[in-house]
Parts: C-alpha cells; structure tokens; sequence
RNA sequence: GCCGCGUUCGUCUAGGGGUUUAGGACGCCGCCCUUUCACGGCGGUAACACGGGUUCAAAUCCCGUACGCGGUACCA
C-alpha cells in the first residue's frame, strides 16, 4: 500500500489539509505502506515560497512523519512536481500521438468571448467540450499544416483531452460506492498549460501512476474531477488507484470554510494558528480524526497509535461536518491531564515567564501538577500569576461575598500561626486553621475564603492548601500580612 | 442552470428492516462531592428534512421534493 499527500505550496497548511494528510498517515501505518509527500507546484502564479516548509512542519508537528518526499527523497524523487517535467511532456504527447488530446490555440479572451456568446440564464457556465470545440481554433478544426505552422511560429497553446461523448464513466469510489458520470457532462480539461506546465488533473494521474500509488485520499472537492481522471488512467494504460473522497470541513456556521468565513468567526484556519493558539497537537489529531469518522465504539480519546489501530476508510461519514471548537478544547483538556508534570511546565514556560518573568522549575512543575486538571490549554497555567507574584488587587465582587469585619484580624492571626509552623505542609497548615476557627469560636469558612483572597487575590483556584504550600511559607505570611494591613477596616473619621 | 455528493439531538456521531421508550460524546441545565472554582459522579434538555411507495413491520429499502455542499478555471 502506497498513500499519498498532494498539497499545493499555495499558502499555509489548513487543518482540512491535514485531515486529509491523517487519513492517508493513518492508513499508510495500519497497513505497513508507504505514506509520501508530494508538492503540486505546477501553478506557478499562486507559489508561495515558504508553503512548503510550512506544511512539512505541520505534519511533523502533529506527529507524521513521512516516509517519501522532499528532503527526504525515496526510490521515485523527484517529489516536486515542478521537477517532474518531462513525465507529461511524454504523457501529453502519448495521449496527442493516439488521438485522445488535441492541440487548441485559443487565447484566454478567445474563451471568454465563447463564454460571453453562450451564457444565458439556462446556461451560466458554457464549457469548451463536444458542443464547442468545433467552433474553436484548434487541431480539431484547423488543417494539420496550418497546425504545424502555428506551432512553428511558437505560437502560444495548450493540450485539451478529447473527451468522448455519451459514455457512461463509472468508478468505485471506497467511501461513496458507485458513482456514475455520463462523459457529455465532462469538459475539454486542459491538460497542458500555455507556458508548458501541466494541470493538476494531467500531472496527479501521471504521479500517482509513477510513484504506484494505491489508494487516493483526497477532499470531496475532487470527485467531480474524478471522471477526467479515469479517462486519463485509461488512454494512459494505467490501472486506477483505489478512490475515497473525504467529506468537506465547514464552519460552525454550516457554510463553507473558508478563509473569509473563518476571519469573520474569528476561528483559527491554518496549522500554525491552532499550534499558536495553544493547542497540543495530540488533541488537534485526535480532533480531526472525529470530524467526519468514528471507530464505532464509544471511545472518545484516542493516542495516534490507537487511531491507526482502529482506522478504516470504510467507517468515513459522506457528509459535511461543521467545526466545533468546544470539542477542540475538550480534547485539548484530555490530553493536557495525560501530559507529565514536566511537559506542561516545558509547554507553558513561555506564556508563565511574559506573565510574570523569570521562574523556578521546581516551582513552575508544582504549579503544573496542582493545576492540571483545572486547565484546557498548557498556557492558562500564565493565568495564575499568583503562584509566582503577590496580587496586585483583590477581587472586588470576591471581597463583597467574603471579606467581614473580622477578616483582617483573622487573617492576622492566621499568618502567625503559619510563621510559627516549622513544618508547614497541608495538613499542618489546614490544622493550624482548623485550630483558629474553634478558638476563635468562628466558622471555618470565615477563615479560608478571606485567606484565599488574602493570598491569591481571587475566589477561585486549587485546594486551598496545597496552594499555601506551593507559593512557600514566607511568602503567604508575608502576602496575609499585607491584605491584613490594606484591607483591615478603619475608622470612618479616619478614613480618606 | 446543469452534473455529482449529501441530509439522525445545537455540534460530532452510533444504529443500515423487528433487539430502539433512537445509544454515546461536546455544549447547555440541575443535583451530589466540596473551603472556592474546576475535576469526578448522577440526572436532565435535545434528533431520524418532507411526501409518497415497498413490507406484517422502515431511522433503516425505493422514488420524488426541499435544503446543504462540491464541480462547472490556462487554481489546486
């Protein structure tokens, strides 16, 4: 089995792409195949230079390493289509020399006259096919002198398939089944371009035949394409490869993803953006796998090994699936709890240090136990900027809820008992208030909640004494002592 | 317009003639746990697009309609 993933070097890696790219991964390594990767460079007027790096470290990134491709090389290199040139040059002059493609001179402006001419509102996208080409300027209608003479002269051209009429194209498509085309419906494709270059539709069929690909994964946006690939496999003499065609990604908004629609959502589109936002690449995976497949177990969280385990094509759904974040982020929680101490910490680093400067290891590693179920991203633990740095102010809707008249005594006291706490672990430290409530004939949650705020500056967080015990003795006595003072109630005469 | 592909809770989906009072997950709501917020546990809300047919029986098969998506480029 042999697998391939064919992007365009035409901007940054979309999170469809690399669903498309996981599929094909995922069945490469279930199966022991080959996965490659191969650059459709061959529109040279949409090329953006840094493209291609951008989605090889994109699939590195979310753990795909391919076996064939650029810098990579394997036994059918080149893999840039741009490199390939000679293999349809011969291509095209095979299907020309058997009378299965024809040479048309037409300009761009000829063609849009022709459309001009025939658009109406029965017809709003006349084709260059059986009903026009006879109409045009091309060896079809031109004498074989007159042909060679324009092209002598260099004049521009390009290689049309001479499409047949009224056949019945049928193929199997792994995800759809049966799927039918009547070849009146399918246009001239260009096959060879004015400057030389091959479409699309000339150079995959030709690669995938090259390169003994077996099975083609690709969006449904090619399965209408799929009956000029299947002429091309035939006057070629090449067996097709089997076809699956994914289901589209959507917006959250049912309609269709696109760069427009996702800027004006606000979601992130490009690889990059979901790495930059924070997500870790374990859940992204495991998110796109469910988008638009499912094991048919009630297994939710899935490790990449575990997805090539349970991967068929056959259990792909056939409709579009909308985006949802939420999940994303559900998933992101998941893996964000199965992750090591040290691995949120390493993750979260650079968030915590622009937050608040420089910190510890040690102490950056016990922030990342104590808060790793309370997060969704590694960079949320920057949130928590308490643990690292006194509060700068207290929550006023917390202080309203629970800051009372005695709370700045008690909170007093509670910081004495601390100092004086030679061990200072949890346990010593909720004794020690649970000593201070009965003596004091208090509630305990008169205590804990003004110490929270007193320490943390907000109402919420971890236990409370674990807490303690992370931000270190000195530094809670010290921060207790400083909310007693600030917000210890005054006199109303001697007030402001 | 034409061609192709689709259509089960808001979303991702299971289910492919009787096993279904249509199951799971995300989200949302409630309760429990609890010093708070989360986590976790328990419970709830919510769907077979519509119309015909086939059949003893249809979410499941067939036809039609509606709607959505894709294609209809010298882009991929």
């Amino acid at each position: 089995m042999r697998v391939r993933f064919a992007p365009s070097p035409t901007g940054q890696l979309h999170i469809g792409g690399l669903r498309t790219a996981l599929y094909n991964f995922l069945l490469a390594r279930k199966h022991g195949g080959t996965f490659i990767l191969r650059i459709e460079d061959t529109d040279r007027s949409r090329f953006v230079p840094d493209a291609e790096q951008d989605i090889i470290d994109s699939l590195r990134w979310a753990g795909m390493e391919f076996d064939e491709g650029p810098g990579k090389g394997g036994v059918h290199a080149p893999y840039h289509q741009s490199e390939r040139f000679d293999l349809y040059k011969s291509a095209a002059e095979k299907l020309l020399a058997d009378g299965r493609a024809y040479i048309a001179f037409d300009t761009p402006e000829d063609i849009d006259a022709l459309r001009e001419r025939l658009t109406t509102k029965e017809n709003p996208a006349p084709k260059y096919d059986l009903s026009t080409r006879g109409s045009m300027t091309n060896s079809l209608t031109l004498s074989e002198d007159e042909v060679q003479r324009r092209l002598d002269a260099g004049d521009p051209h390009v290689v049309r398939l001479l499409v047949p009429e009224g056949e019945t194209i049928r193929f199997h498509d792994l995800i759809r089944g049966e799927v039918a085309f009547d070849s009146t419906e399918v246009d001239d494709q260009i096959l060879v371009k004015s400057d030389g270059m091959p479409t699309y539709h000339l150079a995959n069929v030709v690669d995938d035949h090259a390169m003994e690909i077996t099975h083609v994964i690709r969006g449904e946006e090619w399965l209408s394409s799929v009956p000029k690939h299947m002429l091309l496999y035939e006057y070629l003499g090449h067996k097709p490869p089997q076809m699956a065609h994914l289901p589209l990604i959507l917006s959250p908004a049912g309609g269709k993803l696109s760069k427009r629609s996702a800027d004006t959502l606000g979601i992130p589109l490009n690889v990059k953006q979901y790495r930059e936002a924070g997500y870790e690449p374990e859940a992204l995976v495991n998110f796109l796998a469910f988008l638009g497949w499912n094991p048919g177990t009630e297994q939710e969280v899935f490790s990449m090994e575990e997805l090539i385990e349970a991967y068929t094509v056959q259990r792909t759904g056939q409709s579009g699936v909308q985006l949802d974040l939420n999940k994303l982020d559900w998933y992101n929680a998941q893996f964000i709890r199965r992750l090591s101490a040290k691995d949120i910490a390493s993750r979260s680093r650079d968030a915590v240090e622009v937050a608040v400067g420089p910190v510890d290891e040690g102490k950056l590693l016990a922030v990342a136990d104590l808060m790793r179920e309370r997060i969704t991203f590694a960079n949320d633990l920057a949130d928590s900027t308490y643990f690292f740095r006194g509060p700068d102010t207290y929550d006023e809707t917390g202080l309203k809820k629970r800051w009372k008249e005695d709370s700045a005594e008690l909170v007093g006291l509670y910081a004495d008992l601390l100092e004086s706490n030679a061990s200072f672990t949890e346990a010593s430290a909720e004794a020690a208030m649970r000593d201070l409530a009965e003596t004091q004939g208090v509630g305990f949650a008169q205590i804990i909640h003004p110490v929270r705020l007193a320490v943390t500056g907000v109402t919420i967080g971890a236990g409370m004494f674990e807490t303690l015990v992370v931000i270190g003795k000195e530094e809670c006595v010290r921060r207790l002592r400083e909310a007693a003072e600030a917000l210890a109630p005054r006199p109303q005469s001697a007030a402001d």
